[in-house]
RNA sequence: GCGCCCAUAGCUCAGCUGGAUAGAGCGUCAGCCUCCGGAGCUGAAGGUCGUAGGUUCGAAUCCUACUGGGCGCACCA
C-alpha cells in the first residue's frame, strides 16, 4: 500500500520534470527494486531511453534529473548509477513505522461484480488431482479477488445431463443392471465410496463402447430420456449426479474450497435458457440453418471472417445439431449471456446444503424457489477456469456474446486457462497402470477418465496427509500432543502441501506429476511457508510467555531508533513485506498466481536468514530487541494475511 | 496441414510491461543444535538461457526462420 503510494508519487514527480527539463512526455516510467540491496530501493532506467529521443548523453540527463528533485515522503535519496539509473533509498525507519500499521490491509470495495467459475468436474466419477488444479487456482483466485475489495461470486457448474453421466447410467441400465431403488440406496450408504465406485463403473462402460460400438445406440437413447424426462431414466441421472456432486464439494472442503452457486445445466433446459439465447442468436444473424454440405441441416455460428479464428480449416461451429439437439457451447453460450444479466430471465434458487461457518451453498432450480435467495449473476467481469484445451470452446462463447452485440462484455468474458496435470510413465507405473512401450517413452502420459487413469485427488490427499501426521510423530516436539492434534496438523500440512504444490508452477506448464516432489515438506514447499509462520508465532508467544517486553505499540515506534540500527537483513524483510500488495495485483492481473508463492516464499527465506542471525528473546538492549522485534512482527502479519489468501492454514505448532 | 503452448544448472522450475554480475528448490560435497524449534541455516561445485539470424544504447525476455516435445482443430465436453 505504502509502497504503491511512493510508486505513484514519484512517476508522477519524474513525469512532469521530464516535461519541464526536457519538454518530453513519457508515457510510462518503469520503476523496480534494483537487483540488489545496496544499489537502493527503487531504481529507474528512465534516462536511459531518453537519451535516444534526446539525443544526449543517459549520465548527463540523469544529473540534470536529480539536482533539486523534490522527492516523496519516506524517500530519503536519490543518486545516479551505473549507466544512468537514478536510485532512490528510502528512510527505513520511517517507512517501517509507517508499514507495520499497514501490513497487508485489504483493498477498499470497488463495487465490481466478478464472477468466478471453476472446478466444474463431470458428475459421474471421483475428481483427480487435475481438477485439482482446477479448484485450487480458481479458489485462490477468489480469494484473492475478494481482498483486492470485488464483490466475487463462486459458480461450479454441474454439467447433469450430459454424455458423461450418460454414460454411467447406460452402465446401470444395461452393463451391469441395478435398479434406481439400488443405486439410491447405494448412495446413502456411508461404507460405498460411490464416486470411486462411478470411478470404474465408468472406464468399464468406455472400454464396453470400443468392444461394442453398437452399444453406443444406449446412450443415444439415454441422453433423449434424460432431456425428455421419460421413464425414470431422468431420475437416475440426477441421482448419480448430485450424489456425485456432493462427494466433490466435500474433496474440496478438504481444502478449505467451497462455492456460492451450483448451476445446473438441467436447469438451463427445464427454464428454456436455450431457447431464449437461440432467439436472439437468429434475429441478430449470428447463427444460421444450413441448407447443403456436411453441416446440412445444423445451426451454426460463422466463425470463417472472424479474424480470431482465421486459418482453420473448419472455423464454424455447429450449435443445433441436424436431429435438432443443442450441443454444449450452444448452452455455455446461454449461461455465459445470464451470468452477465443478458438473458431476460434467471433461475429459481434452493439452499443445497450450509458450510459449517454458516455460509449457505445454493443450487439453482426450475421449481420453486427460496425468496431469501441472493441476487446471483448480472456479473460486470467472467472468468471461467478452464484447461487450456477447451480455448477453442470459449473463444466461440465469448464470440457468440460478441456477435450479439455486447462488444465490453465479450471482453470481459475471461478464459483463464492453464495447462493439465499429467502423469509422469513412472507415476502410472506404480500406480498400476499398463503403461504401452510408446507410452513409456514419452515425457508424460495425459489422465483419462473414460480409461480410468489418473491419481484421485481424495487418495492423494489421504497420502500427503498420513505423510504429514507421521513427520509431526517423528518430531520432537510434539509432548503433550493428542491424536487428535496430530490429525488436525496432518490435515494443515497436507493442505498447505498440495496447494503450494498446484500453485508454484506458471500456469502454461504442463504439471508432470510425481508423488516424490508433491509429496516435499521442504525447500521450496507450503509447509516451509507454515514452518516459518509458526517459529515467528513461537518468539511472541514466548516472548508473553516470560514477560519480555516488544515493546511493539505503535505509539512507542521511535522511526529515527529504528533507522539507527535497521540491519539489509532486517530492511529486506519489510520493504520485501511491502511490496506484497502491488505482486498480489500483478497476479490477479496476469493470472498468474506463481508470482505470490514465489515471492512469499523469497520473503520466508529471508526471515530464516534472519532468525539465526538475530536472536530477539535473549537479546539484553531493549532498542535492538524491539527494532528486530518489528522487523519479526512485519513478517507475521505478511504471512498470516497472505497465507490466508493462498488458502493454507498456520498451525498452532509443527 | 493450421493454431496455441513449452524448451534456462544433473532433475523440477523462477526470472514481473526489454534494464545493472541469469536465480531458487531438489540432488551432490563441506559445515552449523549447552543459544527464540534442524520441516531450518551457512558455504562450495554446477549455465553457449534449444539453434541461426534480426531489432535495440541494452535481449533469457521482442521479431523471423528452424529443431525437438506437448495440446487442440467433432453433429463430445
Amino acid at each position: 500500500m505504502i509502497l504503491e503510494q511512493i510508486t505513484e508519487q514519484l512517476t508522477e514527480t519524474l513525469t512532469s520534470r521530464v516535461l519541464t527539463l526536457f519538454g518530453h512526455a513519457v508515457d510510462r516510467i518503469v520503476l523496480q527494486a534494483p537487483p540488489r540491496l545496496a544499489m537502493g530501493d527503487l531504481a529507474t532506467p528512465l534516462c536511459l531511453e531518453l537519451a535516444k529521443a534526446l539525443k544526449r548523453k543517459p549520465r548527463e540527463l540523469a544529473e540534470a534529473m536529480v539536482s533539486g528533485l523534490q522527492l516523496p515522503m519516506f524517500v530519503q535519496s536519490v543518486t545516479v548509477e551505473g549507466a544512468g539509473y537514478l536510485n532512490f533509498r528510502f528512510d527505513r525507519g520511517a517507512f517501517t513505522a509507517a508499514h507495520i500499521s499497514n501490513v497487508m490491509a485489504p483493498g477498499a470495495a470497488t463495487g465490481e461484480r466478478v464472477i468466478v467459475e471453476h472446478t466444474n468436474i463431470n458428475p459421474n466419477k471421483a475428481a483427480h488431482i487435475g481438477h485439482l488444479r482446477n479448484a485450487v487456482l480458481g479458489d485462490t483466485y477468489v480469494r484473492c479477488m475478494k481482498w483486492l475489495g470485488h464483490r466475487v461470486e463462486t459458480q461450479n457448474y454441474i454439467d447433469d445431463t450430459g454424455v458423461q453421466v450418460a454414460d454411467v447410467v447406460v452402465a446401470f441400465q444395461h452393463l451391469e443392471p441395478k435398479s434406481l431403488a439400488e443405486v439410491r440406496a447405494m448412495t446413502e450408504d456411508p461404507s460405498v465410496r460411490f464416486d470411486y465406485y462411478c470411478w470404474d463403473v465408468y472406464s468399464k462402460m468406455a472400454a464396453y463402447y470400443a468392444e461394442n460400438p453398437e452399444a453406443q445406440q444406449w446412450r443415444r437413447d439415454t441422453l433423449h430420456a434424460i432431456e425428455k424426462h421419460e421413464g425414470d431414466t431422468f431420475e437416475f441421472a440426477s441421482t448419480i449426479a448430485r450424489a456425485i456432486v456432493k462427494r466433490h464439494i466435500a474433496t474440496m472442503l478438504r481444502l478449505g474450497i467451497t462455492y456460492d452457486l451450483l448451476p445446473k445445466e438441467s436447469d438451463i433446459i427445464a427454464l428454456h435458457f436455450w431457447d431464449r439465447a437461440f432467439e436472439l442468436l437468429k434475429s441478430s444473424g449470428a447463427v444460421i440453418q444450413e441448407t447443403e454440405g456436411k453441416h446440412k441441416d445444423c445451426w451454426v455460428m460463422k466463425l470463417d471472417e472472424s479474424a480470431e479464428f482465421e486459418g482453420m480449416n473448419e472455423p464454424d461451429k455447429i450449435l443445433v445439431r441436424s436431429n435438432g439437439t443443442v450441443t454444449y457451447t450452444g448452452k455455455d453460450i446461454a449461461y455465459q449471456l445470464w451470468k452477465f444479466g443478458l438473458l431476460d430471465r434467471t433461475f429459481n434458487f434452493r439452499k443445497f446444503s450450509t458450510y459449517d461457518d454458516g455460509h449457505i451453498l445454493w443450487e439453482t432450480t426450475s421449481g420453486e424457489g427460496d425468496s431469501n435467495a441472493p441476487r446471483f449473476g448480472g456479473a460486470q467481469k467472467v472468468v471461467n477456469v478452464i484447461d487450456v484445451r477447451q480455448s477453442y470452446l470459449q473463444k466461440v462463447v465469448k464470440e457468440g456474446v460478441r456477435q450479439l452485440g455486447h462488444a465490453r462484455e465479450a471482453e470481459n468474458s475471461i478464459h483463464y486457462s492453464y495447462e493439465m496435470v499429467a502423469l509422469t510413465p513412472a507415476t502410472a507405473k506404480a500406480l498400476g497402470i499398463d503403461v504401452s512401450e510408446e507410452d513409456s517413452k514419452k515425457p508424460y502420459i495425459e489422465m483419462s477418465g473414460r480409461k480410468g487413469l489418473g491419481v484421485k485427488a481424495d487418495d492423494l490427499i489421504d497420502a500427503l496427509q498420513s505423510k504429514a501426521a507421521e513427520s509431526v510423530r517423528e518430531g520432537s516436539k510434539r509432548e503433550g500432543l493428542t491424536d487428535a492434534d496430530v490429525d488436525q496438523l496432518g490435515r494443515e500440512i497436507a493442505v498447505a502441501a498440495l496447494r503450494y504444490f498446484m500453485l508454484k508452477y506458471g500456469r502454461n506448464k504442463v504439471i508432470a506429476f510425481d508423488f516424490n516432489e508433491a509429496l516435499t515438506f521442504e525447500g521450496d514447499s507450503g509447509p516451509y511457508l507454515q514452518y516459518s509462520t509458526v517459529r515467528v508465532e513461537n518468539i511472541f508467544r514466548k516472548m508473553a510467555e516470560r514477560g519480555v517486553e516488544s515493546k511493539l505499540d505503535p505509539a512507542s515506534l521511535d522511526a529515527l531508533t529504528l533507522n539507527e540500527g535497521l540491519t539489509d537483513e532486517m530492511w529486506e524483510l519489510v520493504r520485501l513485506s511491502a511490496e506484497l500488495p502491488s505482486a498480489i495485483r500483478r497476479a490477479t492481473d496476469a493470472l498468474e498466481l506463481s508470482i505470490i508463492t514465489h515471492d512469499l516464499f523469497v520473503l520466508a527465506q529471508k526471515f530464516n536468514s534472519f532468525y539465526h542471525k538475530y536472536p530477539i528473546l535473549n537479546e539484553k538492549d531493549p532498542a535492538e530487541r524491539q527494532r528486530r522485534a518489528v522487523c519479526a512482527d512485519v513478517f507475521r502479519q505478511t504471512m498470516r494475511a497472505t497465507l490466508g489468501l493462498l488458502g493454507i492454514p498456520v498451525p498452532e505448532r509443527m
